[in-house]
DNA sequence: TGAGAGGGAA
DNA sequence: CTAGATCCCTCTCA
């Protein structure tokens, strides 16, 4: 867990060469190899620690049976400088678990990295101009002469110190990320208009509530007693852990006008809800901004496609006046990971507004975690999500991965089809349904979720079955419907699309049998497992089944998809059909 | 007035 | 890149 608030300044010397006497300890868990990756052996006792160790500060690559590969990357570091971590904390942990010396290479880039941190700052000064500043000149006139950076910049002030214009705050951040130089961004807030916010957490009040630990801790890494450093980043919390409990937690801290936005209206109803049931506001202070009602108050709840949205492609997107409407001193941006390319374009123009992201995987599969890092801000806090099993927030879980051959008529078709048609093909695979079936007889009483992405497989599964399905064509009052009889255990099994990924009322179950999924979708995959964690009233533990098409196109894009709960601790065993039907 | 279908966007 | 879901707007029909 991140210590919540301690951000001390990292000015530690740079220092190479080795402390003390470290002797190589081949009983150690992990190797660090100099081209940045690392190592892991998963069956040895310490493996555990070594990944908690590194997930504060590196990323899970690839995960194989018996040796998983982490990777150092610049990302990985900043974030884990700007939750307060230094060079010496991280090659601590590393000597503390690997085998043989930290090559002297990765010892030097991890100083360089995490350094960078902090060496680029902006700041305000007292007449209001925006200055990027740093202790070392050469730096300065380094980045001040690298294109992409020098269009934001005005006048030079001294040998240290540069005036960047106003507008670019954001645009500066982006770009020098980009180059490898993130900023630390102190260059204040603009405070917003005042609205009086509290949580219910008064005793005397009936429908008062508790903020756990580390949710409090959450909104204070996320806050830092109103430092400049702090104001804004992500907090990554597993699905069902309460992220909107921190969220406002944040809001009766700051207590201004926000802007909250979510990606679609139920979450942004459930918001409502939550607002009015967790805190002193009522109807009156809440608007909301949707298709439907074009509201602006206090707090004002809209979603990221109203603000995308264009007449067609030249167009102006016409609702971004939103942004500039009320005194916003905070805005929301919920589901983080989903948020549109538009959005960040705007973000970058409000970098004097307080920024609060959420999301249980901060990780994108089109590759703009660096824009998330500079335009929204740094992770601020994270929590394992075996560790909230372990302290029972969360419901113990299994993954098992299934292994399936394609039958023998299909293998022509698949050998001679193209990437895209391979990889329906093996998802497809007729042979799943028999594995449903005897999955579903070894669990009789339970409520099982049937998940998949092809809309054509899951009908003819729920046809099959006799149960009931539902895709993004499904009225909202049938899907209610189902909900509620799945809800109270009337209905025990049920086929659902990729509704599921964000259908956040979508009741709990205990079980799910994933059939097929979105190509290499890690952040889809952890949502899906987020379906069946809820704490089970008799403390039992969960199951996901995943069915995989065996040395195809399925199980290539399965690898994949398992990396972000991997890291996170879940071990997929691997099983064979012929152990199901046991 | 509201429901429902269809098109376009990302 | 895929397939699918969602949302917003507009139009039609009662």
């Amino acid at each position: 867990m991140r210590m919540p608030g301690t951000h001390e300044r990292r000015r530690a010397p740079c220092r190479t060469e080795p402390r003390g006497i470290s002797l190589p300890d081949l009983n150690n868990p992990l190797i660090v190899q100099s081209d940045r990756t690392i190592l892991v052996e998963v069956d040895h006792p310490r493996y555990e620690d070594a990944r908690d160790a590194l997930a504060r500060f590196a990323e899970l690559e690839k995960s194989p049976e018996h040796i998983h590969v982490y990777r150092l990357s610049p990302l990985s570091l900043w974030n884990a400088a700007s939750a307060g971590m230094n060079a010496d904390g991280v090659l601590e942990s590393l000597e503390n678990l690997s085998k043989y010396e930290i090559p002297q290479n990765i010892r030097r880039e991890i100083y360089d990295f995490i350094e960078r941190y902090g060496q680029l700052r902006l700041l305000k000064e007292d007449d209001g101009k925006l200055i990027l500043e740093s202790d070392d000149p050469a730096l300065i006139a380094e980045v001040s002469g690298l294109p992409s950076v020098k269009q934001f910049l005005a006048q030079p002030l001294d040998e240290r110190r540069v005036q960047v214009g106003d507008r670019f705050r954001g645009h500066i951040k982006q770009a020098l990320i980009k180059v490898g130089f993130p900023v630390e961004d102190l260059a204040g807030y603009v405070e917003g208009a005042p609205l009086e916010i509290n949580l219910r957490t008064a005793s005397d009040d009936r429908k008062s509530f508790t903020m756990r630990d580390y949710q409090q801790d959450a909104v204070g890494a996320f806050h830092m007693n109103g430092e400049p450093q702090g104001g804004n980043g992500v907090i990554v919390l597993p699905c069902g852990a309460g992220k909107t409990i921190v969220a406002l937690g944040a809001m009766a801290v700051l207590k201004c006008h926000t802007l909250v936005l979510t990606a679609n209206t139920v979450a942004l109803r459930q918001w409502r809800e939550e607002l009015i049931e967790k805190t002193s506001l009522s109807e009156e202070h809440i608007g909301e901004y949707s298709g439907e009602t074009k509201q602006i108050r206090p707090v004002t709840l809209a979603t990221y496609q109203i603000l995308t949205y264009r007449k067609s492609k030249g167009d102006e997107f016409e609702h971004f006046g939103l942004f500039d409407q009320k005194g916003w001193g905070l805005i929301i941006y919920d589901e983080v990971h989903l948020l549109p390319a538009p959005v960040f374009r705007y973000t970058a123009e409000i970098q004097a507004r307080r920024r609060l992201g959420l999301t249980a995987t901060l990780v994108r599969e089109d590759g703009r975690e660096d824009d998330v890092f500079s335009l929204i801000g740094p992770r601020r806090y994270d929590m394992p999500w075996k560790l909230l099993e372990r302290q029972g927030w969360i419901a113990e879980a299994y993954c098992r991965e299934i292994r399936i051959d394609l039958p023998e008529a299909r293998r022509m078709s698949y050998a001679v089809a193209n990437r895209r048609d391979k990889f329906r093909i093996a998802s497809e695979n007729s042979r799943k349904t028999e594995i449903i079936r005897a999955l579903l007889e070894q669990h009789p009483s339970d409520q099982v979720l049937i998940i998949g992405l092809y809309v054509r497989q899951l009908k003819q599964i729920a046809a099959l079955f006799d149960f009931p399905l539902i895709t993004g064509s499904t009225p909202l009052q049938a899907r209610l419907d189902l909900y509620t009889r799945f809800r109270n255990g009337e209905l025990k099994r049920l086929v659902v699309s990729k509704v599921a990924n964000f259908a956040i009322d979508l009741p709990d179950a205990n079980v799910a049998i994933q059939i097929s999924g979105t190509f290499g979708s890690r952040q889809e995959e952890a949502q899906r497992l987020g379906r069946i964690l809820r704490p089970k009233a008799d403390g039992s533990a969960a199951i996901f089944y995943s069915l995989i098409t065996r040395n195809t196109l399925d199980q290539d894009y399965a690898v994949n998809r398992q990396l972000f709960l991997t890291e996170q601790g879940y071990q997929y065993t691997i099983h064979d059909v012929s152990e199901v039907r046991a």
